[in-house]
DNA sequence: GGTATTCGAGAAAACGTTTTCTCCGATTTT
DNA sequence: AAAATCGGAGAAAACGTTTTCTCGAATACC
């Protein structure tokens, strides 16, 4: 079971065993060879808890999410797997459900098997849950935050670019009342992706009806009553953009419900570009912000703070653009808006 | 940061520390309260590893899932780490995407880890993979193998049940003609969804046209292309049952293309019921297979096995019962398929 | 050929806990 | 009041590794 009945019956010291496993150079082929035969005989394998406690390192990064039920997070997890198990490093994902209480319980977990790093992709979190890990140094990623500061690196996304390209793309299509459904609003993304919005729509000297921009909670069903609101209004908008796939989603549903056509009475966009936009009815033209992109950034931004021995002052930052994917659920702007909007390109 | 150092402190021994920490009652209220104030003070939290290395138990489970980008998967996680949580487990995840070296890889690495149970929650599975599990004598569940096994638990999934409502459901709207597309028929439990199908049809006195067994391979790809198939055939079904829900949502985009209108042209079942199949367009008429209920059974099974100390001789065995769930994906049978149907209902 | 150097492998310490064993003072028993 | 019991807390062993230290033998050097 451990290296001493490995030891015994290769009658050699666990020191040695320890070094033949570990492929130190010193050991001598002969004594090396006769180790791995009762290593391979036993089905020995080492306890990676022991071998943590005296080397220090747990060999184990934490992963936190939102809500793992969001199609967005598991293509993240899978991409944050795929390079941990390449760099034999385990994970340990929590999904928060939007629960302080989870969060904090989970930091403290984390700690207590002494992760060596901790991936925080949430958008927008209390900082203060997370004060633990930083008073005990624990490189940290997290995306969107401000500038680096020392073991906490960044993962900047660069909302605007995509975001400028739908817009641009929409008035191309003649649409002059574009509506904008946004997440939470205490999200700092949030706020970023309609200040993106926002500002390419001034860029482009189109208005923003103030009417026009929506909160609404990142959820299918919070989509579905944004777009009840915006078909309350006198004057409907012709295209709708959204901060997210899944708000996009529930705008599809509703629109269904209502019997209006996509693309043909209203053009929508999505936000994220989650694998299932493109399976959506029509296939769901979207921003797209890959989260294999993500997952590897954040993997790599602890990894290297990890291997760095001399502390660097601050951690890294990384930024990831966004840009727009062309699918279906996009068309020219119905009736006579073409004429205004004509003129207004030249 | 240590045990010590909080003893130090607290001027008292470590066994006293560590006795206060683990609520052992013979702790004077007093020095428990002097060490209490040192713990907080420093924010000190106990090493897992030291702790689970002498204590012989990790308190970390293993959960394997085929693929967690499969909006099956998510839910189950969740309903498992819910679960974990409450009861001071940790989760070592891993989505094998169906490669039988990560797999392997992956019970090595929980071995390592010294996992006390693992769910395999994977729907068809190389057993051989799990050898090195079984030989250790760790506590496992599966779903839908055969009988328990020492030590092995199992969740048998009722698959007749739901398919049967669905079949039902069908012919009550006079559908003769119901085609079935399966998952890949490699996999034990895809076998048993089909089996269920067409002994469901004789049952109830439908002929199962052999063309209208369809082998798919659980994505959406699979489902489209399942679709195109069934299209070509010169009698074509007014129904289709779908193996499980992505699957129905290929069939879904594939229909949208060609024109066929769901569910006046084509009624659709799916199989899981995840949570999208409501938000599909129109919402998904689907076999519920409850993912929580999985979850919550795969880790009571495992923890029940932990706990007992006498060694059951075999594990236990659950039944998870799949129903129909109505929604607005299923219709009356188009054009005079009705008479017939309705005279052999009487 | 004798001394200095290198090299390989064992002994032992250390990691941070839990838990058994031991001991001492206080309480109960007769 | 002396003996027996009990209860609380410290000492120390143990868990399974890695790694430093030590030592002996073999090689290199002059």
């Amino acid at each position: 079971m451990s290296i001493h009945e490995v030891a015994r019956r290769a009658k050699v010291s666990i020191a040695t065993v320890s070094r033949t496993i570990n492929g130190v150079s010193t050991v001598t082929p002969q004594l090396s060879r006769r180790v791995w035969r009762v290593v391979e005989e036993l089905g020995y394998y080492p306890n990676t808890q022991a071998r943590s406690l005296v080397s220090g390192r747990s060999r184990i990064f934490g992963l936190i999410v939102s809500e793992i039920t969001n199609p967005f997070f598991p293509e993240i997890i899978q991409g944050f797997e795929d390079i941990a198990v390449h760099n034999n490093y385990e994970i340990l994902t929590t999904s928060t459900v939007h629960d302080p209480k989870r969060i904090a319980l989970s930091v403290r977990r984390m700690i207590e098997r002494r992760v060596e790093g901790v991936a925080i992709v949430t958008f927008g979190m209390e900082e203060a849950l997370f004060v633990d890990l930083k008073t005990r140094k624990i490189p940290l990623v997290f995306i969107d935050v401000g500038p680096p500061l020392p073991r906490i690196s960044n993962i900047r996304i660069d909302y605007q670019h995509g975001i400028r390209q739908a817009v641009q793309h929409l008035a191309a299509l003649c649409h002059e009342r574009i509506a904008f459904i946004s997440g939470p609003l205490i999200l700092k993304s949030a706020i970023a992706r309609q200040h993106a919005f926002t500002e390419s729509m001034d860029e482009i000297g189109l208005a923003v009806d103030p009417h026009y921009l929506i909160e609404g909670d990142h959820t299918m069903e919070g989509g579905i009553k944004a777009f009840k609101k915006i078909l309350n209004f006198p004057k409907r908008p012709t295209a709708v953009i959204c901060s997210n796939d899944m708000t996009a989603i529930g705008v599809m549903r509703q629109s269904y419900e209502e019997g209006i056509h996509i693309p043909r009475d209203l053009s929508l966009v999505g936000f994220d570009d989650i694998r299932l936009a493109q399976f959506m009815i029509p296939p769901l033209t979207s921003i797209k912000m890959s989260q294999t992109e993500i997952a590897r950034m954040a993997f790599n931004a602890l990894l290297s703070e990890v291997q760095r021995d001399i502390p660097s002052p601050n951690g890294s930052e990384y930024v990831l653009r966004t840009s727009l994917v062309l699918r279906d659920s996009t068309a020219m702007a119905p009736m006579g808006g073409r004429k205004k909007i004509a003129s207004l390109k030249m």
